[in-house]
DNA sequence: GCTTGACCTTACAGTGACTAGAAGGTTGAA
DNA sequence: TTCAACCTTCTAGTCACTGTAAGGTCAAGC
């Protein structure tokens, strides 16, 4: 089978595979005699694999851990709920900020008429008063704001 | 008023302020004898004005139809509240995105029982039957399946 | 006058994870 | 033989910065 048949069974792109062979996350393919990569049905069940740890957001880096720990029969289970457990805290902060943009964003969009008339809340928000800031800074700004 | 006080004042790294100047989205700033940026009041507020609208989520192109739509006296609010409206669109699509990768991590963790022993089910749920698919690709990769 | 250190300048490389495109070689069927 | 549909490598582009190198400027203190 060939890299476009491993693709398409994979669900990986041609194009993503050999980008994942090149960064190290998968081993370098079998060739024919003209250098055509070769692909068995392991490589596929490899290439699944990736896919499915890429969709839940794992890093390539991190799914290259994967990897190795489904390969090691002597693995402790720990390690990859360790590796899940932390992903689960990534998406949660995520969320939350996107939660936070979304509530600002909405917020603004209420008291914006959204008309042919110019002047628009939105804007008078983006304008105004910092969203988020740092303190620290902020003291250390008010003290060159005379310049 | 030089980049590090502009930097301070307005929440933008220097490094990303000279950055937004490189790619067009502010304008080249003004320069002492010795080629200092300078920067004043106003375009302060201008570079507050991005930093507000990147932190919600806004794409640096965004952020120039934005920034062009506040200068513009005669716009409507109907565009500003558009590219609101996209913008939070895409805010539910990512998140949603989000939540669906987060559910099927805790449910698989929660049937992995994370101790020293090898077996493990969510290397097993990554190994087996694909979490998303396409089902044209897939038809034509039972096709090949043989190879 | 000189040094020091904090600032500033440009230019180039790297990040992550691909994706597009160019230029060319291989394969199998009509 | 010709053709499309594959495949190959290489380079560069994406997004929004961020890091680093190598050097110039400025103000204060000695």
């Amino acid at each position: 089978m060939n890299i476009g048949a491993a693709a398409r069974q994979s669900g990986v792109p041609a194009k993503t595979i050999r980008y994942y062979e090149s960064v190290g996350l998968i081993g370098p393919a079998d060739r024919t005699a003209s250098g055509y990569r070769v692909y068995g049905r392991q490589d596929v069940e490899t290439l699944r694999f990736v896919q499915r740890a890429r969709s839940l957001g794992f890093s390539v880096e991190e799914v290259g851990s994967l990897l190795a720990l489904w390969r090691d029969r002597s693995r402790s289970s720990a390690e990859v709920k360790d590796l899940a457990r932390r992903r689960v805290a990534d998406i949660d902060r995520k969320m939350a900020e996107l939660a936070e943009m979304r509530e600002t964003l909405t917020h603004l969009m209420e008291v914006c008429h959204g008309d042919a008339r110019p002047d628009c809340p939105i804007l008078q928000g983006l304008a105004g008063e910092p969203l988020a800031t740092n303190s620290a800074a902020r003291r250390k700004a008010a003290a060159e704001a005379a310049e």
